[in-house]
DNA sequence: ATAAATAACAGTAATAGTTACTATGTAGGA
DNA sequence: TCCTACATAGTAACTATTACTGTTATTTAT
């Protein structure tokens, strides 16, 4: 993988945000500095920074995806309200990795487990207009 | 929700299968039989049957949707290679909840945790090609 | 049984998110 | 410095799904 401006910039705009964005936040945060930045490219990026390791590919219920710098592994947690995406720790699968296999006849690869739920802010928000 | 001939067909037709068909699935199974049958009424009544709690939507990875007849509750685990969908019992996340909404601030909803691997047939048949 | 109201339909167009294409530009080695 | 392959911008195409429009069919009330 040769070098770029734009994929350094990619890399570094996910990599300074806490908020999992998606190709499209990535693009309209950078295109303000890179205004000849193109989406595809910040998609193509992505994906390739991901197949590389440098970030990790989180893809949603809703069918878009979410990007994020990696770290220790962690799950995630969406808000089916504003669609907020946050950090989890789960108890990891290793331990029924197992028995997983030998139900299901199938070797388990990865598992990007996401629970969906409501955050905070808008349970208040909620919880405002219920009166 | 009134009565209709096409919506008894297609909640009988993802009933009796096994393999969690996508809506086109069902619509190309049914269209032999119904051919003035309409793509979109079976998005539209897989979507109404599945809000009724008849049927259950699986959001899977790749944006697409799988329908699965509702039963005892469980997880579904993905092939990568041919995109089979299949059963799979998990520990619930139930002893987890207080943990999870105390670490995130969310009230968590649900989790449709659908992990990926390789099925039975593929590994057979990637072996065979690896020699 | 008949008519009115309305949910559901078929067929088509539109949408969102993403990927593919094409011609131009640029990194990095010879 | 020049060459080659990878990367880019801009645009078109694609897939899964939803929305729109005029017609049909189920239900309710007469």
């Amino acid at each position: 993988m040769r070098y770029s401006h734009q994929r350094e910039r990619i890399f570094r705009a996910v990599s300074e945000r806490c908020d999992h964005p998606t190709a499209n936040m990535v693009y309209e945060q950078l295109k303000v500095e890179m205004p000849r930045l193109s989406l595809g490219t910040v998609y193509r990026n992505l994906n390739q920074l991901a197949d590389a390791g440098r970030l990790k590919k989180i893809p949603l219920a809703d069918g878009s995806c979410r990007f994020d710098k990696t770290k220790e592994s962690h799950s995630h947690i969406v808000c089916d309200e504003c669609g907020a995406v946050s950090d989890v720790h789960l108890p990891s699968f290793e331990s029924f990795e197992q028995a997983i296999e030998s139900e299901t006849g199938y070797e388990l690869r990865t598992y990007d487990v996401v629970l969906r739920g409501v955050c905070k802010d808008c349970r208040a928000c909620m919880d405002q207009q219920a009166g």
